[in-house]
RNA sequence: GCGCUUGUGGCUCAAUUGGAUAGAGCAUCAGACUUCGGAUCUGAGGGUUAGAGGUUCGAGUCCUCUCAGGCGUACCA
């Protein structure tokens, strides 16, 4: 239900009626209960350019608004806010309509969109860690997201594949036996330190190394197949990690750097002839607006870098995938590359003018102590490690309360650990940095995913104590049972605008604030006791039903599963 | 040096993009139960939004300066 618009409409209405113009009508929430529901409080600014009274203009709106369908009461407050209550019978209408809807009444978008997400983006050369945490699943959310309000979305995993540091990794791996299945591979990091050694101490093995980069790039057989058995290994590595983050990134979203790799000249060419870019000190360089340090784009040896990749990528969007909208979800520390490439890309015609270029920053994550993530020795934590231990929380965590079977356990604390994971991460506004804190992610307590999967048990539990069948309308008979009603249909205003911004935090704080409704609700109105009549204890159950679905709905988009019993 | 960015109770985070008395959760203290799953709910204390000016009906949010942190800054990605 498209609360807002809706309540939109009904505003510029009035304000016709009343012979007022306005170009934007925005509602706001009401920003406490006292204040109503809704609130618009856009009469101020009119009041300044008519010049007239805020307050009159407000009285002379309201009287024109229309109180017979959704809207049960307006009211003019303070300077000249226009307080909104929405009717019970309506809510109650509303949402009895959605209990059957697969989509929880979310509707689709009426443009749809081709969006190109581009996120994770690990590095062969290395074991995932921590820092690609943050691009996959808020990457993944952002896509799923979309894909479920309409827009048409293409998932690109671009994977860094190529450069000077494959040469060595693959005169490693030719040394240790060609077949790509020797153990070293089990573990990059190691891998990647012993062909460091092997650089280090031996010209010999340096020299092949060099002589292996040019050969890779110029399409030497043997060669190609040695990258492309360690190419295979490593992304073997980076599925097993998305698997067990439930992020949906498969082998054919992968369009690494390779894939840009001939098409580079080009990119210079078209640089070139626009005299966008000018040879400076023998490098080829691009210089914007004042700025005195350039981007670089050709090295003086002929090499390229990665902002040319990047144009390159830019290019074959636009070209190629024919997209409206291109998402880059990187770390916030690139926001000046982002802005320089997508600059360029647009004067080139690289990129038509009209396409929106988003790059969606995140902070970095931090410990404890606030210091950038490591472990205690001061390396690298590795993805899978945290993903485990975090596993394994969990499952202490549980057993304590309630006997399960072995493999229901293991489910369990999946389930539960790393949606605990995702969910802390995701509920960060994301340019924030953030600290990790293991125990408050699995905390039952606060705005966590295990107390939305405690709330959605819970509901599970009445359901099955019920054991029969749910049927008949919502009543909206209360207080709580008014505000858990529009909670229930401000999802899609939600997720509208977690899309539109690109913030997985605007819907777990709303999925937070509904479950914080939800059991409130649930504490102050009984459901299966005795003393409750059949029509009531129908409209309570369907309530709860309801709920259940929108935390369910909700959670899938941010990939994190519910569970029945906990 | 220049540029970008951040600063909100003891701690971790919000604040619908300029709206009403800055909201939550931890932690602390005080309550509620013959539990529809207490892994819950109710309440209290705790804030000059780093500081100082300015813009206006109205500022955590916009502008200027100061202080403190983070990041970037010519051939890594």
């Amino acid at each position: 239900m498209k609360i807002k618009s809706e309540l939109s409409k009904i505003i510029e209405t009035a304000l016709t009626t009343a012979n007022i113009n306005a170009d934007e009508i925005v509602i706001s929430d009401a920003t406490k209960p006292e204040f109503g529901d809704y609130q618009y409080n856009g009469v101020m600014k009119l009041a300044k350019i008519l010049k007239q009274n805020p307050r009159q203009i407000a009285m002379n709106v309201v009287e024109h608004i229309d109180i017979t369908g959704m809207v049960a009461k307006v009211e003019v407050a303070g300077p000249g806010f226009i307080n909104i209550w929405l009717n019970d019978n309506w809510l109650a209408t509303q949402t009895t309509a959605i209990l059957e809807d697969s989509r929880v009444g979310v509707g689709k978008v009426e443009k749809p969109q081709r969006v190109v997400v581009d996120y994770s983006g690990p590095n062969m050369a290395k074991q995932m860690h921590v820092g690609h945490l943050r691009s996959s699943i808020i990457g993944d959310t952002l896509a799923t997201l979309l894909e479920f309000l309409g827009d048409e979305v293409i998932r690109q995993n671009h994977i860094g594949d190529w450069g000077t540091q494959f040469g060595m990794l693959i005169a490693h791996l030719e040394e240790l036996g060609t077949d790509g299945n020797t153990q070293e591979l089990k573990d990059l990091e190691v891998f990647y330190k012993n062909a460091k050694v092997r650089f280090d101490e031996s010209e010999e093995f340096a020299n092949k190394a060099r002589d292996y980069v040019v050969k890779i790039q110029s399409g030497d057989a043997h060669c190609l197949k040695l990258w492309q058995s360690f190419i295979d290994a490593s992304l073997g590595h980076c599925e097993e990690v998305y698997e067990q983050l439930n992020v949906n990134l498969k082998k054919e979203d992968v369009r690494a750097e390779s894939f840009y790799n001939d098409q580079l000249p080009q990119v210079i060419e078209t640089l070139k002839e626009k005299g966008i870019s000018t040879n400076s000190n023998g490098a080829e360089c691009v210089f914007l607006g004042d700025d005195e340090t350039p981007i670089i784009v050709q090295k003086s040896d002929g090499g390229f870098l990665y902002a040319t990749t990047d144009l390159a990528a830019l290019n074959f969007r636009d070209k190629e995938l024919k997209a409206d909208r291109i998402c880059y979800v990187v770390d916030a520390r690139q926001a000046q590359h982002f802005k320089q490439v997508f600059t360029i890309a647009k004067q080139a015609g690289m990129v038509k003018e009209e396409v929106a270029l988003e790059h969606i920053g995140f902070g970095t994550m931090m410990d404890k102590g606030g210091k950038p993530f490591k472990t205690r020795d001061g390396g690298t934590v590795k993805l899978v490690d945290l993903l485990n231990e975090a596993v394994v929380r969990a499952k202490e965590t549980i057993k304590e309360r309630e006997a399960h079977s072995d493999e229901a356990l293991d489910a369990l604390a999946k389930s539960i650990g790393i949606g605990a994971v995702k969910y802390a991460d995701l509920s960060i506004s994301r340019e924030s940095n953030y600290i990790f804190n293991l125990e408050k992610m699995i905390s039952f307590e606060g705005n966590t995913s295990l107390y939305m999967q405690y709330a959605y048990a819970r509901i599970q539990s009445i359901l099955r104590k019920h054991n029969a069948e749910v049927s008949g309308e919502i009543i909206v008979g209360d207080a709580i049972e008014h505000r858990l009603a529009l909670m229930l249909l401000k999802f899609e205003d939600t997720l509208s605008k977690s899309a539109k911004e690109a913030t997985p935090h605007t819907i777990t704080s709303y999925l937070y604030d509904l479950v914080t409704v939800f059991m409130k609700f649930y504490e102050l109105n009984p459901i299966l006791r005795d003393d409750v009549d059949e029509a009531t204890k129908m409209s309570r159950l369907q309530l709860a039903t309801l709920t259940g679905n929108v935390i369910k709905k909700g959670l899938e988009i941010l990939g994190i599963d519910v569970v029945d019993k906990i």
